[in-house]
DNA sequence: TAATTTGGTTTATACTGTAAACCAGTTTAT
DNA sequence: ATAAACTGGTTTACAGTATAAACCAAATTA
């Protein structure tokens, strides 16, 4: 009846993460960040569990002089993401 | 962007429980039990949890000689359900 | 009457989420 | 030139959550 939810993405911050970069290519932390309204520490520690398994890429490169981390979904994440969402319709729909 | 999920009902064997409840005018503990594949303790504190917030009224009785505990959703559960599921709909809307 | 079952609650522990502290480097102000 | 403040994060420490395991009282069964 009630089908299990991946506890990864059954977190607010990981599935806005997740939603947000379904919408775009790929995002940079600061604009992710912004989006979600989150702290830098919280942000980097859910992007690592993201990253881990294999949801996102996340690449390190500079912009000029900066550092920049850029994170894009992966197929493995699209399809989790889908997963979820189905499995959680089962209990939000009347 | 992302509005803020209710913690409350963002767990997975809470939101399955007021899921549950939505459907029917009553439920005893052990059908409760049943459907959401919950073990006895861990349903027992979450009813408590939802039941504290006004979520939901517990009942407890005798059926016969035995001890049956009672779980009904409340009007306040309702209106935190419906906003959750709507808040949810932007993590989820592709 | 001893063992098992029912219907739970309480307790202990492992796991999560989060903010706060921190770090390396860059830019700005003095 | 150097101190102060900012950028782009990471690490750490702690509070909160979820869960299983242990427990309890009463009823049922052997």
């Amino acid at each position: 009846m009630f089908k299990d939810l991946d506890p990864l993405l059954h977190s607010q911050l990981r599935l806005a993460i997740m939603s947000l970069l379904l919408t775009v290519d790929s995002a940079e932390f600061t604009y992710i960040k912004e989006k979600t309204n989150s702290t830098a520490g919280n942000l980097s520690i859910q992007l690592d569990k993201l990253s881990d398994a294999g949801y996102l890429k996340v690449t390190k490169s500079f912009k000029g002089k900066k550092p920049v981390t850029t994170c894009s979904i992966t197929k493995a994440g699209i399809k989790a993401f889908e997963d979820y969402v189905n499995a959680l319709k089962a209990y939000i729909q009347p």
